[in-house]
DNA sequence: GCCAACGTTGGC
DNA sequence: GCCAACGTTGGC
């Protein structure tokens, strides 16, 4: 079993979409080193941070669970989508999305500030300046430190 | 709203 | 295959 953090922006998906949807597609991912992630690490059961970017404060909500392993990602077929790619064909589809189901919302939100305070957490690539990939791996004992900054 | 740090695109 | 120009991310 493997641990990522994954970034949404609260305004378009929150935490609180994911528990009311239980389960979503992580779909419009457009960065091949995040994609790369999705399609050859990931598995069913991994453990994910649900990030909030571009909040107030930036910060990690809770934890979700890899549902389904990576699956073309159908928005970049729609012509009407926003995340239209008319390079990604049926036959070639070149962007992927796994599912991602809803585990936990944290108790106490932790913010990026108390992340960056932790000597223990110094390691993390979203504490690294310019790091905006938007899927990360994390160690088993960054996962369990920040669940246990978040109350759970 | 600013802008640094990246990633992508396309001319050559 | 280089690299300048452009677009995007995301903290501040």
């Amino acid at each position: 079993m493997k641990f990522w953090l994954m970034k949404s922006e609260p305004d378009v998906f929150s935490i609180e979409d994911l528990k009311e949807k239980k389960t979503t597609m992580w779909d419009g991912v457009r960065n091949y080193q995040a994609r790369n992630f999705m399609m050859k690490d990931m598995e069913k059961g991994d453990q994910v941070l649900f990030y909030h970017s571009n909040s107030k404060p930036p910060g990690v909500a809770g934890v979700a669970t890899i549902s389904k392993k990576a699956l073309p990602d159908v928005t970049a077929f729609d012509e009407k989508s926003e995340y239209f790619d008319p390079k990604s064909t049926t036959l070639k589809p070149r962007w992927f999305c796994v599912e991602v189901k809803y585990k936990k919302k944290f108790k106490n939100y932790v913010p990026l500030n108390d992340i960056k305070d932790k000597s223990s957490l110094s390691e993390m690539k979203v504490v690294q300046k310019g790091m905006r990939l938007s899927i990360q791996p994390v160690t088993k004992k960054e996962f369990d430190i920040i669940c246990k900054m978040g109350g759970l």
